[in-house]
DNA sequence: TTAACGATGTAATGTTGTAACGTGCATCGA
DNA sequence: TCGATGCACGTTACAACATTACATCGTTAA
């Protein structure tokens, strides 16, 4: 299991950074490469509920992944199933959960270090997401001046998407 | 019903912003003149459910107070009723959701409209909150630039507090 | 071969949140 | 005074989200 990014590490990587947006199959790839590169198995059921989550344009649910991943292998697969592998998306970076909407997004950017600051539409529940590095900093700087370490930012916004608006 | 704080009115309330922490008696009664003044009841029940909430160091599940509230009223007090208070409560600024642990915490000072940033202990689970405008009205700011409308910032950080450190 | 381990399956249960509808009470105009 | 209205709250049922404990299976290493 994969230790939550911290301050220093983020620091450094944020350096060097680059961003590859991915789609399809060229995300499930670097999604691949990720997981192996953090000491874990691309697995059949982890590849393809990796595969359902990144049909999503709204954060999914692990119900909802379970549904479409059962349908995909004409077999049932648990809720529990789902958790487990989500965890350890969420963990290795290829995956982020949205607490406000207790769902998943995957990562378009795996591999990339990211305190991601995401919108969600009240309305029609797609979640865009912007990084904006100055202030998720700002963010993690107000919580160590309070005195908190080994911070993770949850940085979520409701409103009313463009379309909706 | 009350609408959620849109920007404008913000700006307007922060320029003539002070703060008043309250606490125990005070803060029930600035609660009560708080609700009072949006044209809702101060009754019984939301006096309890909210005295109960205030008791709480950390933020807290409609269930636990459900509990309390039904040990003091010597009745059982459905998580229903308790849901439906506490929505009013958000809605009018006496208390919070803190998103990232589906609980709530009351508001140290009603009648302050404010984007608060939580700060929330993983180890203890004690959530304190900072008040930083620059920072937060930069996160509404972000969102709008993004197309975003009616927007409700949602910033919470998960780590470890001073004391667990 | 067998022990150990990691991944997944199964079942049960716990927690959080909502919907639908009923009851009691205060207010107010006829 | 009486019924109509509106609001707060109660009750029940259920939906949605999440975890726990333990079983099974295949691969690897002693």
């Amino acid at each position: 299991m994969i230790d939550p990014p911290h301050a220093s590490a983020y620091i450094v990587r944020m350096a060097a950074h680059h961003h590859h947006e991915h789609a399809g199959a060229s995300l499930a790839q670097a999604a691949e490469a990720a997981l192996v590169e953090a000491g874990e198995q691309w697995t059949d059921m982890r590849s393809d509920i990796f595969a359902v989550l990144a049909t999503f344009e709204k954060p999914a649910s692990a119900y909802d992944i379970a549904d479409l991943v059962s349908q995909k292998r004409g077999k049932r697969v648990a809720p529990n199933s789902v958790y487990r592998i989500l965890d350890l998306f969420v963990a290795t970076n290829l995956a982020r959960r949205v607490e406000s909407a207790n769902a998943y997004i995957a990562n378009s950017h795996p591999g990339c270090l990211h305190d991601c600051i995401f919108l969600i539409c009240d309305n029609c529940g797609t979640a865009t997401h912007i990084d904006d590095d100055a202030l998720t900093m700002s963010v993690r700087a107000a919580a160590e001046h309070a005195g908190f370490a080994q911070v993770r930012p949850v940085i979520e916004v409701r409103g009313k998407c463009a379309d909706c608006g």
